[in-house]
RNA sequence: GGGCUCGUGGUGUAGAGGCCUAACAUGCCUCCCUGUCACGGAGGAGAUCGCCGGUUCGAAUCCGGUCGGGCCCGCCA
């Protein structure tokens, strides 16, 4: 990648100035080499005695002083020429050297290998930019930019920005807060999504809209989480009825990237459609890494008449027993097992129950329990083989979907297959409108609000019990690329009386609806055109493509893991006179 | 808000009751060195082991608290 010497190769023989960083000093004492680095690459700069002045500052040189350094390219003899660097085929033999800039001791350290703690990297990220690993990423990012500008102009996405000083929205995450200096107790709010702006472009005529959007969210951050502010890929498509136009629009792009910008493999050319409760059933999760099968296998039926007690309970309780069939599992050590127990206790399971088969053999501490009948039925329904291990959930259904879901994952890392090559692609689609909360025991709406309901008003008819409610699906739309979600979609509720009516069947009145959302349910009711789109998460795409577990890394300037810009140090107190001019006493 | 985990010279690590007056690598400083390329050689400086308290004859090491980082749960329409 660093190719300063080879462009430099075209002046062999010619006078250049060069600056940059002193990247190495090799100090001969009768000779002097410097390695001099800038955006491009590195240059090897030979200072002999007889340059008096040159070696002088030569000798004051120190790692990171910012150099111009003068004189002729030439190739090596061939004795001297490095074949194991890029670099190494020619110098320059140095007439003058300019400090342009000293440079302490670096308090952190660039070598690649030596990494230094994360928190010192960000405090000096300035620094920490210059890694060669920093300058690739940027660069990357920047292409990553102007692929997905391309796709959506080719497509006839229009472009436009939307405000950053909106105003709080009352469902999702919580809100940065702006006071208003002019209107007092009056406060903006950075927006989550330009969700309410780009549905009123929908309205406004703009057929196709799209934008790299900034979002915020005061939401505590993870690996795979930005705190604050990240970036989306937001659009919307009117005259749309049917999510699967928005699906197929969007298809080429993330499929081009996995493959023609990232250069890695689809694990298969036709992305899937999994309904959420498929997905839950088969995966335990709505993210479901495909990259690896392990399918979650229901075995409540054939255990049904099972007189082992903890299967038993389980499913006379109206719950449900569970498998994952594990390959290569049976060589397990005890302490491995117990790490897996240890995770699988810390997603509400009561414990582990696993079986393996050695020598033709089901070996288990619950094999005592299970008939014979019962162990044909296991074996068969989970394919277990020679060498392999079967890792049973009992409990309720939404627990042991969990447990084995986070198993599942947990054995794939263990047994290597997440290959970092292959990428996998699905749709989740079919998300329930209303759920449950499990605190409250309350029903409230599953992700969005502004979702259309499927069957739109005919789904709210008549009677309308818990039951009834909680089957409503919402036609919205999740992308899953190994295992991350990435993209979030839906047809949204364009029509104001299906809207009405899917807050009402919660307990709140067209009042309250106006409230909250005014601009948007007054905008729908001047003819909205039906529409649909979605958001891609962008840095959360670009960090799988370069094979990031760490969001942070893929980011110029990003916050820790308590929401502080270390740099900067930001958040901070401000001025009195400013909280003064701001209404705060 | 909760759980787990980490905190030792500038950086990265070792040390897990007495071997510690804290080791190694790298970086830094001084000197030597005309073909190195992460140059090499000799010497040197640099750490009250995050902080506070406790246990003990004795604590970097054990215990409690606290602060800070990381991961996870909650949360993220």
């Amino acid at each position: 990648m660093r190719t300063l010497a080879k462009n430099l190769a075209t002046y062999v023989g010619r006078e250049v100035t060069v600056k940059g960083w002193v990247n190495s000093r090799r100090d001969h004492g009768g000779l002097i080499f410097i390695d001099v680095r800038d955006h491009t690459g590195i240059v090897q700069l030979v200072i002999q005695p007889e340059q008096v002045d040159a070696f002088a500052q030569a000798e004051g040189l120190r790692d990171e002083f910012v150099v111009s350094a003068s004189g002729l390219v030439r190739e090596r003899a061939e004795e001297l020429r490095n074949k194991n660097i890029d670099s190494g085929d020619i110098e320059i033999s140095v007439q003058q050297i300019v400090i342009l800039n000293r440079s302490n001791a670096l308090p952190i350290s660039l070598n690649e290998e030596q990494f230094t703690n994360e928190e010192s990297r960000l405090r000096y990220r300035y620094l920490d930019l210059r890694r060669q690993k920093m300058q690739l990423m940027l660069s990357r990012r920047a292409k990553y930019y102007k692929y997905m500008r391309d796709y959506m102009e080719a497509q006839e996405f229009t472009e436009v920005t939307t405000p950053i000083l909106a105003n709080s929205s009352p469902e999702g995450a919580r809100d940065f807060l702006v006071p208003s200096r002019v209107h007092q107790d009056k406060f903006y709010a950075l927006p989550q999504a330009p969700q309410q702006f780009k549905q009123l472009l929908m309205v406004g005529g703009i057929a196709r809209y799209y934008q790299i959007a900034t979002c915020f969210r005061d939401e505590d951050p993870r690996a795979d989480r930005l705190y604050g502010d990240f970036y989306q890929l937001d659009l919307e498509m009117s005259f749309v009825e049917d999510g699967e136009e928005v699906r197929a629009a969007m298809e080429p792009l993330i499929k081009n990237l996995v493959t023609d910008f990232a250069g890695k493999k689809l694990v298969t050319e036709n992305i899937p459609r999994i309904p959420y409760t498929e997905a839950i059933e088969r995966y335990g999760s709505d993210k479901p890494d495909l990259r690896f099968g392990m399918e979650l296998i229901d075995l409540s039926n054939a255990l049904e008449n099972t007189e082992f007690g903890v299967f038993k309970n389980a499913i006379s309780a109206g719950g449900a027993v569970k498998a994952i069939c594990v390959t290569g599992a049976a060589t397990l050590s005890r302490s491995q097992i117990d790490h897996f127990t240890t995770i699988a206790k810390s997603e509400g399971a009561g414990g582990l129950a696993y079986i393996t088969l050695e020598d033709n053999e089901i070996k288990s501490p619950i094999a005592k329990f299970l008939s014979e009948s019962e162990r044909t039925e296991i074996l068969d329904k989970t394919g277990l083989k020679e060498g392999d291990a079967v890792f049973f959930g009992a409990d309720s259904r939404q627990i042991v979907n969990k447990v084995l879901g986070r198993l599942r994952n947990e054995f794939a890392d263990h047994f290597n297959l997440k290959d970092p090559n292959q990428v996998a692609l699905a749709w989740i689609v079919d998300f329930p409108f209303y759920e449950r909360d499990t605190a409250t025991k309350k029903i409230d709406f599953g992700h969005n609000p502004f979702s259309m309901p499927k069957g739109g008003l005919a789904a709210f008819d008549e009677p309308l019990d818990d039951a009834k409610k909680l089957a409503i699906i919402a036609d919205q739309y999740d992308m899953v690329m190994n295992g991350y979600e990435i993209c979030s979609g839906a047809v949204r509720n364009h029509n104001p009386e299906v809207m009405y009516k899917a807050f009402s069947v919660l307990g709140y009145d067209t009042k309250y609806v106006d409230e909250k959302f005014g601009a948007m349910i007054g905008a729908f009711k001047y003819g909205a055109p039906p529409h649909a789109g979605c958001a891609f998460g962008i840095d959360r795409i670009f960090m799988v493509l370069s094979n990031e577990e760490n969001i942070r890394e893929i980011v110029a300037f990003p916050k820790n893991g308590s929401g502080v810009d270390v740099m900067m140090n930001s958040p901070s107190t401000v001025d009195p006179s400013q909280l003064k001019e701001l209404g705060f006493k």
